[in-house]
DNA sequence: AAAAAATATTTGTATATACAAATAAAAATA
DNA sequence: TATTTTTATTTGTATATACAAATATTTTTT
């Protein structure tokens, strides 16, 4: 199972990174900054949520994705809100394109019903994990 | 698909690692050991396939199990052995209980067969995507 | 036999992520 | 209102792994 999991992982990992080459963002970056898009001002505990990751590592995405250009971050108190620059904006239909690619690529392989059951038990596992 | 299988991954990561915490290892560290001790003078091509890992993440634990005085590399040619000390094969009894606390640990989560049924699907997808 | 290609391993460096501690602000309690 | 607790985020540092280049050796080809 330990292996499994994450040769899994891996392997999804080299599938995703191929796929979003293009922008050269990697999946993550390109994960975080798609919702960023979709929802302006969208705060890192949110999106910590969303990703599965921890709030470290969402300070460290967004850190970069800054540096891009991509993205700006307002802080007030102890909230902070993250919005997409017009840069991001014009790059969402490649986004988009990226996401489609990597779909087809795994579905391809995978079949899209086995595809699908896959993500589904796998998201229940990591519910059930999630203590 | 890709925070999924990756968060099933670091989810598994930190089960195996909370298991493996008696004997002072890594998971992978573990691990590799144990194939060492079933098989001395292993290969570390022959690691690399069973640990589903790159050769230079193998180079990398082989160095750290050697610190540790738990395995020694012995090298002709083109062709590294690995075998274990002494103190390794008396660790093996205890490498056994943590390999089984981490099966009761996630099998308790998922139930045995679901638990099978899932490494059983992961391989398959592994397997179809390493071309 | 000399040169070229293939194979096994190691080394330098980079990426993704996490944990724990630090910071800072807001909310709850006394 | 002052103090404590909780919440959100960031920073310092560590781990697991990989890729690409380097090294060394064996095998194949010429």
């Amino acid at each position: 199972m330990y292996f499994s999991s994450n040769a899994l992982a891996r392997k999804m990992e080299r599938l995703a990174t191929e796929s979003w080459k293009k922008v050269d963002l990697s999946p993550s970056h390109a994960y975080l900054l798609m919702l960023v898009i979709d929802e302006p001002g969208i705060q890192p505990s949110a999106l910590v949520e969303h990703l599965l990751l921890t709030p470290s590592t969402i300070t460290r995405l967004i850190e970069k994705l800054e540096k891009k250009k991509l993205v700006v971050r307002t802080t007030e108190g102890k909230l902070t809100n993250v919005y997409p620059t017009p840069k991001a904006k014009k790059l969402l239909p490649e986004l988009h394109e990226c996401l489609n690619h990597f779909y087809q690529a795994y579905s391809a392989i995978l079949g899209k019903e086995e595809s699908t059951r896959m993500v589904s038990n796998m998201n229940k596992l990591v519910d059930k994990l999630t203590d």
